[in-house]
DNA sequence: TTGTAGGCGTTATCAC
DNA sequence: GTGATAACGCCTACAA
């Protein structure tokens, strides 16, 4: 005790290297601790005089009262965690961005960290983050099962809120795109257009939320009465080096895709670089979630725009909320896609194709 | 005490809510906390025995030490701050992402702070981050001039990096990307190709790092013996709601500019739109820094290629060295660029443009 | 309304 | 080698 009281005495017109503590505002202010303490925390039980003279003493030193003692004390920090799958995709980069601007305009602090490539990492990063006594958790599930992850998080844990995709089974928010609408859309716009063999491209497509979209893909084929064709999904490899294409084997089926959706923007690019290489001006494209230049290509890319930033700040508010101590039954927010037909996603089918694809798959099918 | 002892006793082979504690280590072990800290600590002084002995206890209940407790005590989190201007910039992004993996690999987090709209913000963004007490810092410069700021960082403080822009007077390592080099090559390479009026926009130009992008392009001409004119150096507005495009201007000038360069990938993306949106294909364009199509454009875009990921990476590394202690004068790493003519920075000058150009600017230029 | 004592989980300082 | 004990800065009882 005393030797602190030394240090800090020594502190009042040095440096200034060691922030100042309450114990130097109390001191200063002639009042003890606890009242310091009370004034910082909006404790209504303290006399205005008071209250004056303490906040004086802050402003004068300075004082910022250590976040990490606080947490230490009460096991809440002021800090929020986000997890998600990698900060380098555009969609998670916006999104990212939204969550670290509403986590600031909060007053508190974002620690970010990947998800890391499997389940067991995911919980290692989800552990962390608890670890470090975080107020509350805006995730995106990637590869962990959370509904049987039995972390303390969710009801009666940490807040939690889930954005871009839903944890099934776990009683916590979440706020997505509504994936089957955007993509019901654009199956129809293209099938509307004349188009019957539509080939669908993306990278894990098993997984969410990619995979609403393909489902939601498959309905719309079926209501429409167009049977579902394998071939026709097909899953981009991880690395790029894949030599054969996916996308030139449903180009070049006996009965080939005329038109083509893209799974999300990495995706897109991919399918736009190909269609470029090849000069395959003829093959309709729509792509699901816009990306910088789709305005200004020949043709302009049709699109199913997604609100990245929306989804960042909306799971954001939410989350606050529930830390704030909101009550009440998990929301399930869903957030609307915008359809915008720019060109790409209008042209027509070839007239043959089109017109005998019945037969010609049968005939022409070689194996 | 007794309280405590009896809320970790009831804990140990209930739900397990409660994460145990150094205290419930020493006693499972038999040993005291002290010792426990030692092994945690890889302190040598501690006979084998004991430490398998406490290693085994661990285990056994799963302890892990708290940070926030250790951070208190020891001043020095396991955690690094990163303040960028805008994590949704893809340069940023990438480089934000390299960082984290770099981050998690050395079992540390990662703390994301946006500086703000102004020098006083981000002066708080790093002060909150330090009274986090961060292990260490990347800071991209943004508004803050870092040598006044008198900041507790750099050399007798918390070790720091800055990344992508230097940050000029202050005594810390510092990663960028050759920018004189890589615009000059730019700009060399468009001068080779005919082109003597020649185009520079972006946003931001007085600030890094498109400041040395600027000097490089203007001290490429000079030596080339072509004359600096300022209206075709034009800067962007923030908002892009601006009517009059600043493209437009310096392609209508009575002597207009034949080719552009513009600054980095969110002016080239402007770029793209408003020649692709006027149709001219005439214009000789360069873009400093690569972006996902670029190679897919008609015609494909001629860049100037970084690494954005090399530098986040490259800083961390350096960053957690000085983490480490290593001690040495402060290193500024220079980055190299990587030239990629595509096509559309070898289209040439229309010919009479090129040839009456000194001419005309003086006879026809109106005001 | 205000102050005192004690603990959050860890590391540092000494003794033994 | 090992262990009691005092910090780190804050907050929560419980008194006064």
């Amino acid at each position: 005790m005393t030797a602190r009281a030394q240090r800090r005495g020594e502190r009042h017109e040095g440096g200034g290297a060691t922030a100042p503590t309450i114990h130097d505002v109390a001191r200063d202010a002639g009042v003890s601790i606890k009242t310091v303490s009370r004034v910082v925390n909006d404790d209504p039980a303290v006399r205005p005089a008071t209250q004056v003279r303490v906040l004086r003493s802050i402003e004068a030193l300075g004082y910022r009262p250590n976040p990490l003692a606080r947490s230490l004390r009460t096991g809440r920090d002021e800090a929020i965690g986000l997890v998600v799958e990698s900060i380098g995709d555009p969609f998670f980069a916006a999104m990212t961005e939204a969550v670290e601007e509403a986590v600031r305009e909060a007053g508190q602090f974002l620690i970010v960290a990947s998800a890391g490539s499997s389940a067991d990492e995911e919980r290692a990063v989800v552990l962390g983050l608890l670890r470090r006594s975080v107020g509350g958790l805006v995730i995106v599930p990637c590869l962990l099962d959370y509904a049987r992850a039995r972390l303390p998080i969710g009801a009666g844990g940490v807040p939690v809120v889930f954005a871009d995709r839903p944890a099934p089974g776990l009683g916590a928010d979440s706020v997505t795109v509504d994936n089957l609408a955007g993509v019901r859309q654009a199956t129809a716009h293209l099938i509307a257009n004349g188009h019957r063999r539509i080939a669908f491209v993306g990278m894990g497509l098993d997984r969410f939320p990619l995979r609403d979209r393909v489902a939601g893909y498959r309905a719309t084929l079926g209501a429409a009465g167009i049977p579902y064709d394998d071939d026709l999904v097909v899953s981009h490899a991880r690395d790029r080096l894949e030599p054969s294409s996916p996308l030139g084997k449903v180009l070049s089926l006996a009965d080939p895709a005329t038109a083509v959706i893209a799974a999300n923007a990495v995706a897109s690019i991919e399918v736009v670089s190909e269609l470029h290489r090849t000069g395959r001006t003829d093959v309709a494209f729509v792509s699901f979630d816009d990306f910088p230049i789709a305005d200004s290509l020949t043709p302009p890319v049709t699109v199913v725009r997604q609100d990245p930033a929306l989804v960042g700040r909306t799971a954001t508010d939410l989350l606050l909320r529930r830390m704030r101590g909101e009550a009440g039954r998990p929301r399930r927010v869903q957030l609307p896609t915008l359809f915008l037909p720019r060109g790409s996603g209008e042209i027509p089918p070839p007239k043959r194709a089109s017109r005998t694809r019945t037969r010609t798959r049968r005939e022409e099918r070689p194996r």
